[in-house]
DNA sequence: AATCTGACGTGACCGGAGTCACAACAGATG
DNA sequence: CATCTGTTGTGACTCCGGTCACGTCAGATT
């Protein structure tokens, strides 16, 4: 499928990009539909690709030797990841895997590496979305030091919520993670994950709202688990 | 006290600037001495240097809501860190403490943003660390997803022995961090971490050479450990 | 020397999360 | 429609790592 800079410019990373530089980039930027559960990006493998989303949510996951699965991240539409193949040569970390069906446009590594060492702008909002992510790694590492497992989840939680929505006391996840996916993320059982879930909902702070809607009612509540004023 | 160029090129990350630049960085450049437990970089707060060390051991700490510690990398002298604040300007994310009395060197934020955008070498080779971060946060998140807690350790172990020691199939660690400090990276408590090293020791694995000296006689079984084809 | 501090070592206890097993249910898929 | 697959929901049991409570020891500090 053909790639305009439109499209391209939708993608907050490279709006402020000069159009020259996404006439250069769509020759060889592609669109790609991908089921539930595919492997968008795959670790150990030189990836050669940067990824952006388009709609659907993604996770970054990691696997132990045992086999078991890690959350590392997530990845909202408008976003991308793969972003750390601009800077060295060195393996994908962690595979990209579709929580949903999703569609991303795949933009080949060295063009955009040619586009970013020609352009600091573009070079400062990659490097930038690199310190983002340390920023991110970071607070979800943190997360885990959390000796009281519900405060863990509720803080997930929490982070879930966009920032705008946070504002506004009232969230609302679309699509949300499935309890295993949550789980991993959290170094927990998927059990613990639907446990603490279910008391959430007993206490009216989370609702479901049909298939693929998860409603925050209490949001100030939630927080207020999360930062362990109440325990649950 | 004052900085020589000579002094600053021994870093590997400024060995390629050219004479000129060391010149003009060094007036901005601050050799300090840590005690042990110091704070090098607070979090929370804007850091404006980035903290290059020199001798001793540091290690980024996080803190959760309730007070516990989360370990999150381990500093290496001729290692740097804080590069974050080289992106961005929002707060550096963690915490730097010295583990050992260390002597670290300070540069300010400023020039030596100034420098990294004026040599395209500087500015890679920074980005490549943060790249090297995440690599990093990304393999100690998956140490976290283990089961099996003497696996976690054995694998935190073998990742403190530097790759050419790897080699060699013998590797010493001198000044190793105390027990504490391995736990926090682990999210275990200090005496589990005790424990293990009982049992290391107890198998002729590990071995204490005297205060300040860790040696890792067996780097085989450890590494079957850390890998799981042996059980603890 | 006397004291203090922080790291290490070790046992006992217990709570809570993992695991297992199973049921209910929804959505895909034939 | 019948089937299958994956998610969610729940109970029972187990066990293992956290916590607490010590003791020991080496190195600083007075």
């Amino acid at each position: 499928m053909r790639i305009t800079p439109e499209l391209l410019s939708r993608f907050t990373l490279l709006k402020p990009l000069p159009r020259e530089a996404l006439e250069r980039l769509a020759p060889h930027a592609a669109l790609i539909r991908h089921a539930r559960r595919a492997v968008v990006l795959r670790a150990g493998a030189r990836e050669d690709h940067i990824c952006f989303l388009f709609e659907g949510r993604l996770q970054g996951v990691g696997f132990t030797i045992d086999g078991r699965e890690v959350g590392l991240y997530f990845v909202e539409p408008g976003d991308f990841c793969g972003e750390i193949a601009l800077f060295d040569d060195n393996p994908q970390p962690e595979f990209v895997i579709a929580t949903t069906a999703a569609s991303v446009v795949l933009i080949a590594r060295d063009p955009l590496r040619e586009v970013m060492s020609q352009s600091s702008s573009v070079s400062n909002v990659v490097a930038r979305k690199l310190a983002a992510r340390v920023r991110q790694m970071t607070v979800q590492r943190t997360l885990l030091g959390l000796g009281n497992v519900p405060q863990r989840v509720c803080g997930q939680l929490y982070l879930l919520i966009d920032e705008a929505q946070r504002k506004a006391d009232s969230g609302e996840i679309v699509n949300p993670p499935t309890h295993k996916e949550i789980a991993i993320m959290l170094n927990l059982s998927r059990e613990t994950v639907t446990r603490v879930f279910q008391a959430l909902q007993s206490r009216r702070i989370i609702r479901r709202d049909g298939p693929g809607r998860l409603i925050v009612a209490d949001l100030a509540s939630l927080r207020h688990f999360a930062e362990g004023e109440k325990e649950l």
